[in-house]
DNA sequence: ACAAACCATAACCATTTGGTTATGGTTTGT
DNA sequence: ACAAACCATAACCAAATGGTTATGGTTTGT
């Protein structure tokens, strides 16, 4: 699939809300709208146009089950957001690419 | 210094042109909002209210030379995204282990 | 001395955003 | 069969956001 925009993914998770919920499918894996609703504290059209959003930054995925509609995370769109962090943070740089340099030698 | 919270660091990445200024004063180092709105392509007062933001999340420094302000990029208050990263990238998690691993052998 | 350069703030505006309630379409339980 | 549950979308609203122009305070060059 492709990867979204990295725009998207960090407009997507910019709102503590959506970042939440994003967490809350990490941690607990799979769970339906009601679910999400019940732990979000707002309302379920609030939580369907955030789940929206997230969908479109490709950083959930959906997966309909009778009158359920079951989400969870996707951590591989996570990806632009950390190919950001190794270009534009000189902190983290060194460690970035000390870590490329050891796995490639660990896994040829 | 205390680092701001991970909220406003991903508020404040959230929008292109913020992440376009941040991106250019760790790319180019210091700047001043001279040079900086020339290079955003939106008016100079816009470019101020930009540099606000970032610095309320830490991402920048200023240092007042006569009548100029230069800006640089504070790279470490980035260190709340990585965290975050950390935490709820299943993806990237293993990786993250393994690189705190294996430089934990290579210099104890 | 004074005009110009640099920057921040104020005042303003259109659009976006995050929330709400209302509604309707499927699906399920009785 | 039908009421209730689940979810998405529509319609709406207040507040936040990202931009603009206007203005004023320092500092610099002539």
């Amino acid at each position: 699939m492709q990867p979204a925009t990295a725009n998207l993914v960090f407009r997507a998770l910019s709102d503590p809300t959506r970042r939440a919920i994003f967490e809350e499918l990490t941690r607990q894996g799979e769970q339906t709208v009601h679910a999400l609703t019940r732990f979000a504290g707002v309302s379920q059209p609030a939580v369907s146009k955030h789940l929206t959003v997230l969908k479109r930054a490709k950083l959930v995925r959906h997966r309909r089950d009778g009158r359920e509609t079951h989400y969870r995370a996707q951590s591989e769109a996570l990806e632009p957001m950390v190919d950001w962090l190794r270009l534009y943070s000189a902190f983290w740089h060194e460690r970035f690419d000390r870590l490329e340099a050891v796995l490639e030698r660990m896994e040829p």
